[in-house]
DNA sequence: GCCAACGTTGGC
DNA sequence: GCCAACGTTGGC
């Protein structure tokens, strides 16, 4: 059993006239669906790495407040992604032949909701803090879920859009889904106490703020790589789930346009 | 096969 | 809407 994280928009966008939002209203709306639109080497491959029954956290990208808005499992391995030869899809590959398929997806179903969001910026807060004193309001999850917390792709490394999650790591965001209790506010937002834009900005110019402390090991967890085909092949662009309206297998639309 | 330019991702 | 990060392309 393996254990991944995959984004999906949950805010309206129109890529080629199409709205390519799924969001987890839309994920429970039809249960389960393709993970069609992947157009990256690296998320690719992870993706054929999936067996059926692989556990993975359904992450809200690109929007308000970006986090982990539910619990899936992987229910079908991967397979042509066949939006790749639809012209009409926001993802459409001219260059992709139907006799050697480029892109590939799996098919994933929700298992639940969140009871609890967990954002991006509560486990970014988890993981700059020591080892020491994880805060009582999560103590629950323990020095090993601090630590695997702070191992996470998604923080080390946000762009990847299918992401491989460590057991421990799975298993803290889901009981912190589940349990909740930061939500009183005393968790502190950052470790000082300056506002989040510098310091985002000095944490990339020095490199020295919480997410180092686990770097080179979260790097090895990472180690696949591209492999064969990382670099030279044409067309790829992106990563992200990109929910078409191709609407014939999976009609996902509820919401409609909100943003922008 | 290097690497600068370009285009996209995605948090803020 | 801004812009840092980073994957991809293409000139050489």
């Amino acid at each position: 059993m393996r254990y991944w994280l995959m984004k999906a928009e949950p805010d309206s966008r129109i890529v080629k006239g199409k709205d390519v939002k799924f969001s987890i209203d839309d994920f429970e709306a039809v249960g389960t669906t393709a993970w069609e639109g992947v157009r990256n080497f690296e998320a690719r491959n992870l993706m054929k790495e999936m067996s059926i029954g692989d556990k993975v956290l359904f992450y809200h990208s690109n929007c308000k407040i970006p986090g982990i808005a539910g619990f899936a499992q992987v229910c079908r391995e991967a397979y042509a992604d066949y939006t790749a030869w639809d012209s009409s899809h926001p993802y459409y590959d001219p260059k992709t032949d139907k006799e050697a398929p480029k892109w590939f997806m799996v098919d994933v179903k929700l298992v639940s909701r969140a009871p609890h969001f967990v954002s991006l910026s509560l486990l970014r807060d988890i993981a700059g803090v020591s080892s020491l004193d994880v805060p009582e309001e999560i103590a629950y999850v323990g020095s090993d879920g601090l630590t695997a917390i702070k191992e996470m792709t998604l923080l080390n490394r946000g762009r990847l859009s299918v992401q491989r999650v460590s057991e421990a790591c799975w298993t803290a965001i889901e009981e912190m889904a589940r349990r909740g209790g930061w939500e009183g506010g005393s968790f502190p937002r950052r470790v000082k106490t300056t506002s989040t834009k510098s310091d985002r900005t000095r944490k990339t110019v020095e490199g020295s703020s919480r997410e180092d402390v686990k770097d080179g090991v979260s790097r090895n967890m990472e180690s696949d790589g591209p492999g064969l085909e990382g670099r030279g092949e044409t067309g790829g662009r992106r990563g992200r789930k990109r929910k078409g309206s191709d609407g014939d297998t999976i009609n996902a639309r509820r919401k409609s346009a909100r943003k922008k």
